[in-house]
DNA sequence: TAGATTATTGATACCAAGTATCAATTACAC
DNA sequence: GTGTAATTGATACTTGGTATCAATAATCTA
């Protein structure tokens, strides 16, 4: 979806500059698939200084460049994203393999519970695992 | 819900020992209301080692004492916990106070996500945000 | 009730994600 | 080409969490 001229773009786009840093990052990232590490990053980029991969990594992710993918565990990992509207994933639990979803909470749910709980509701997290169907027929 | 006495027999139950360290982690999360973190037990049992607050902590995670809540940054937080079912939380991001939920997934569209991706489903993080009717009648 | 046994502890050293600081550098607009 | 503001990266710090391991202590049993 993302190439590393139409991140460019975005970049430009946003008023930020274009530094051989950010690009290397940019680079390290859309050369993966599914979900991976900070750590990951930065050891495909150890030019780069610790401190500008977290930051652009976080740059990427408010420009919706990246999503956040929350694993069972609860710790956190990123992905370059294919929406860029609000979507979960259900991420498979053995290839790191991950699918971004319609699905969402029913409007009608959120109703129900404002009016049950006396919140207003902010917001949300849903995120699904399990193990796709490759990886299914591998352990059978 | 849970007191000292409850906890005990709880470890008795499971085979584990009643020590020192263990009843004062124990004693210092049933005084907490809302979420906390590890900081602010460490904070308050000074005289248990790091990592056995820490492994407490698992522990009682892992009996149902304590359950952990996800927050909306993503960082977890842990709560004593008043279910010992699945369950989910709708927690108050101005003053930490946390509704433990019936609502889940509607089983439907756990089979219908299961249909259309092919992946065998086999849990998921659910959690909701907002602000409680005390906290929204304050800033009023 | 004294051992023996085994779980538990806590000091220490790690690891990973992330932030704060700040002087040095550099992309880019003019 | 130059000025300036954005960016960098070294460093140090924070928080959550795990691994190690010798020393200690809770409990079982005789
Ligand atoms: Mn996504
Ligand atoms: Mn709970
Ligand atoms: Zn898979
Ligand atoms: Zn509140």
């Amino acid at each position: 979806m993302y190439n590393l001229q139409s991140v460019v773009q975005r970049l430009e786009e946003e008023g930020l500059r274009i530094t051989p840093s950010r690009l290397a990052v940019v680079a390290a990232v859309l050369d993966l698939s599914g979900h991976f590490s900070v750590d990951d990053i930065l050891s495909q980029v150890p030019e780069v200084g610790r401190a500008t991969v977290f930051r652009t990594m976080k740059l990427l992710s408010e420009m919706d460049v990246l999503c956040r993918v929350l694993l069972d565990d609860g710790s956190l990992r990123y992905r370059v994203s294919q929406r860029q509207d609000h979507h979960h994933h259900l991420v498979c639990v053995s290839c790191a393999s991950v699918q971004e979803l319609d699905a969402c909470i029913d409007p009608e749910v959120l109703n129900e519970l404002a009016r049950t709980t006396g919140y207003e509701i902010e917001g949300h997290w849903l995120e699904f695992f399990g193990r796709c169907t490759a990886c299914r027929s591998d352990s059978a």
